[in-house]
DNA sequence: ATTCAGACTTGATCTAGATCAGGAAAATCA
DNA sequence: TGATTTTCCTGATCTAGATCAAGTCTGAAT
């Protein structure tokens, strides 16, 4: 596993809170039309935005730090996020979340701290709602119960695939994995663009960046191009048929 | 990472169905004193448990295969479960399951597959909740939803804190925090015994029984000792200072 | 445009941990 | 009880991936 020591940190120093503002009704109907809060009864909704802030936030600031309590539940409406864990000097990504989904959520629910710290990648509008709201319109409304619940499962289920991947793949297997999944994500074309700088993903698939490029350039032989942050994958099947895709680890939508 | 090829495969080859018997009222109480059933009304509890069966089951016995549907909620009554995963010929072990509690939760929840495998490491007693009922149950008993909702966030942060633990420590340093919160388990005395074989703490902990037994012998110089199964930490504050346990990875109740 | 910092690559090494090959000890079974 | 199976240990290699050390390239700032 890639123990990396953290050689620098993005957009520190300044812990302070950036002056949030209250939701504008505007966007209501975005956050409304989330999973999470499009079964509820209305006025358990407008209840919950009534507390909610809405930010926008610049690239590479750190907006959770793990072991914090969870006094927010965030959602990502524009942007992206990483969640990221460090321990004794070391730093790994955990998650990369984008529009339009929660995150930590089960500390929210457990109201126990952080177990992640969250960066903006972007620019990022996130809204804040109030986690004791939460869980006091949990109990009221079954709906946004319900729906709470599926949301945490599959968030369960996305930790246990990816733990998979991670112990059951070689490095060269997750990335090749990782490539057909951001295809299929964006539309099966042959080419598409990485969605996130390569030195992340090599976090993110427990790799150094060094050895990230050679497997890059391990998968040449089953049809795979890059430049720069394009890919194109030229023979799908060879690279199906080398990358063993599962939908128990690879489909992130069951 | 480990990418052991499974050599052999404990009592398969009949998937027969072990004839289960309705649920005594003998051991309503014992399920009923799980934190998952305890906010519930008795109507609901009692509407629940009669389409629950249990069943005992010897050792080595596969109760479920990943992929398979998830019928029913499994609770642990006695005994011990290993989840386990497969893929391409590889095997690895995501989880031992202890009494008294559940497993494959989210699965029934969503209502999709199981994405882990399922078998017994001694004889165990198994309580089989039909999931339809725990779904239908849900929507009616806020406190059940409470207690599914939480129970579900418990497990999410689990697999966060041994993903962190996979990625962020050698081996070394997870086996010798894997050693402090058993002993802090089995109420802090200096010698202890491991609760699992060897083999199956060292697929757990991502590695091949070859390597933690070398891994056990680094460890000596931090002060432990190894009998058998039987541990002893003779300078537990040393061992510490190497392993350096964190809230934040180690603490499995919170 | 020029400079500069950060991202990425490439090659040369190093190392943690896997694999292979025995063998000892323990558990299971006849 | 001895025979057989399985776990566990130990040593000798091997290898995937980390680390180290230059590079090049890119994109933003002056």
């Amino acid at each position: 596993m890639n123990l990396t020591f953290i050689k620098f940190r993005h957009g520190v120093g300044e812990p302070k809170r950036h002056v949030t503002k209250p939701m504008p009704e505007s966007h209501f109907p975005e956050v409304r039309g989330l999973h999470l809060f499009s079964q509820m009864a209305d006025e358990h909704f407008l209840s919950l935005m009534r507390g909610t802030y809405v930010q926008t936030f610049p690239p590479q600031i750190e907006l959770i730090q793990e072991g914090d309590p969870s006094d927010f539940l965030h959602v990502v409406l524009s942007g992206s996020i990483e969640l990221f864990s460090s321990w004794n000097g070391r730093e790994t990504t955990m998650a990369i979340v984008r529009p339009v989904s929660t995150f930590i959520l089960a500390a929210t629910i457990k109201d126990a701290p952080y177990l992640m710290s969250a960066r903006t990648l972007e620019k990022s509008r996130i809204a804040l709602i109030p986690s004791q709201d939460v869980r006091a319109v949990f109990d009221e409304d079954a709906g946004f119960a319900r729906a709470i619940v599926t949301e945490l499962a599959q968030c369960y289920r996305s930790v246990i695939k990816s733990t998979k991947d991670l112990k059951l793949r070689s490095s060269l297997e997750q990335l090749a994995n990782y490539l057909l999944r951001q295809q299929a994500r964006f539309g099966g074309e042959a080419t598409f663009i990485l969605p996130i700088e390569k030195r992340r993903l090599a976090s993110q698939l427990g790799m150094t960046p060094e050895n990230l490029s050679r497997a890059f350039k391990g998968l040449i032989p089953y049809g795979v191009e890059v430049n720069g942050n394009s890919i194109t994958i030229t023979d799908q099947s060879e690279l199906a048929r080398f990358a063993k895709p599962n939908v128990l680890i690879d489909d992130f939508h069951s």
